[in-house]
DNA sequence: CCAATATCAGAAAGACTGAAATTG
DNA sequence: CCAATTTCAGTCATTCTGATATTG
């Protein structure tokens, strides 16, 4: 459990930004920006938390699950780290714990000698798959919120996504 | 700038949402989640980005927002914990580093002789109010949404972090 | 004696910089 | 010779656990 977090009695987002709009222009972006930081501290704790008997993390568990999904089941390290939005060296990090593990294995890449493959392993598949059934058990936190909620955020969050360059 | 992050020519999360929904249920909050760790990133980066200057990180530029709307400028280090969602051992690193800075300091609770207190320093209120300036100034990644939009976002995320527990 | 508060020591995970090795 | 890919060494900031001192 990352945050001891007491319930508080009031929201505070919405505290701040009375004090925002007193003294700056721009509330409602601060206001939103302060609201993302904060639903993702709730949500990496819940699935930090539930990843912990699987010896996962988020980083490394959206690395199997990216990788699952992929038609070979294995990816050059680099395309990973785009994917995942994650620096070179931490690639090479999260490969080797994940490789530790016996959940993927490095592979040569057929024609580019210079790239190394990460492919998914059996056991890796079974690991990824029983860590979703807990990742979609669980609340995520976002249980208070109807599906179509759910939905209109991703949206609105793929938009700013989109607008800040994150893609095409 | 923790991510070389070239832009995507897709959104990889509408991509994976479609293989949640083939082999599971509750695709609507996973996406919903992932999108969320996502725009955190982003967020998160910009705006370390542009702390950088004034030798701030997230974490102490909102420890010292939170002090400078404080009533009285200071407020107890547990206190502060609970709001800012951190452990009481980040809190004395974060308020160590922001004393070492003159940007605050440590004095005793008037009345309860274990609690101390945080006090904003008037260089704190001049740094603060500085990058907050700046803060603003940036597009925060929210900056391809209207004022509609960002508080729509900021609702949803409201109403998620209540039935979060995050507060009443 | 118990609870709350803050701190400390230590460990661990993560992310970055800068450099190197290999290959296209 | 330059660019791309990955790795390595080292550092740094952060965060946790467990323990401790102090006080209510």
């Amino acid at each position: 459990m990352p945050s001891p977090s007491r319930r508080l009695s009031f929201d505070p987002i919405a505290e701040a930004r009375a004090h925002w709009d007193d003294r700056w222009d721009g509330g409602s972006p601060m206001a939103a920006a302060t609201s993302i930081m904060r639903a993702q501290q709730i949500v990496l704790a819940r699935v930090d938390e539930a990843l912990r008997p699987y010896g996962l993390t988020f980083a490394r568990y959206e690395a199997l699950v990216l990788l699952t999904f992929s038609r070979s089941g294995s990816l050059p390290l680099g395309k990973m780290g785009e994917r995942l939005m994650v620096h070179p060296t931490s690639v090479t990090n999260i490969v080797d714990r994940l490789e530790a593990q016996g959940l993927v294995r490095r592979t040569p890449h057929p024609t580019d000698r210079r790239t190394t493959l990460c492919e998914i392993t059996d056991e890796g598949r079974k690991v990824g798959a029983a860590a979703t059934d807990v990742v979609v058990g669980i609340d995520l936190g976002i249980a208070g919120l109807s599906d179509r909620e759910s939905d209109q955020l991703t949206r609105l969050l793929a938009k700013m996504r989109r607008a800040s360059g994150d893609f095409a």
